[in-house]
DNA sequence: CCGAATCCTGCACGATACTG
DNA sequence: CAGTATCGTGCAGGATTCGG
């Protein structure tokens, strides 16, 4: 994702809402975010294999995006948490849709791994 | 999109929906495709900027998801059309949501062009 | 403890030409 | 008409290292 930025998706309004929660871990982080607000080593802990380079990336895009807020607390032990905003918020609905799709209509396919429209290549 | 393939997401479920929607042209295909059979050259023409080699592609991992059906014509002047399949069916109010929800709240940011990291007070 | 900066790699995406 | 074959590109994603 981030191909284009939804500056204006002459193709549909789908491509913007993918731009949004389409990144490699966004929708994980939001699920986490949305579930309360979250420190940094916090996320990372909640997600292993996920680098500190890759958090910051996802995170500050998701912030370009205002979905997320970013709180700074200017302390000794530097301190950063992130929240959901009344914007990311909206998101919620449609992400617990697309897991629950998920669960119905695409888990079921992969246990079976039938004849099911051949999956996989 | 299609780095992993859903094979099992040990990130969340929503990856799994992303992977099958969120090819670069494959939400616009199947909002056509949801809209009735179409043939190949009638989908090129439907979006101008796809090459054959695109969608060739997309229409291909669409199908390998089970999305769409690919029917050929056995006929002097090749004809393959492509519909929807049921599991594709179940596609449909998700994508419409996911359209609205774009409409709704992505939409009107971007006409703004105001504070895009502070939204609503 | 929380990141930023740099460098690198691989796939998604794409342009062009050719074929049954 | 409906693709394939070949080649090229850019950006998302990632490892590693440095800074505050």
């Amino acid at each position: 994702m981030r191909k284009q930025r939804h500056t204006f998706y002459g193709n549909c309004p789908v491509e913007a809402a993918l731009d949004i929660i389409g990144g490699k871990w966004k929708a994980i982080l939001l699920f986490h975010i949305l579930d309360g607000t979250k420190r940094f080593n916090e996320l990372g802990r909640l997600l292993p294999g996920l680098t500190p380079r890759m958090l910051t990336t996802q995170l500050r895009e998701l912030e370009a995006d205002g979905v997320i807020t970013r709180t700074i607390y200017p302390q000794v032990p530097p301190k950063v948490e992130y929240s959901i905003t009344p914007f990311g918020r909206t998101l919620q609905p449609l992400l617990q849709e697309l897991a629950a799709w998920s669960e119905t209509h695409v888990k079921p396919r992969l246990e079976h791994t039938s004849s099911a429209g051949s999956p996989e290549s």
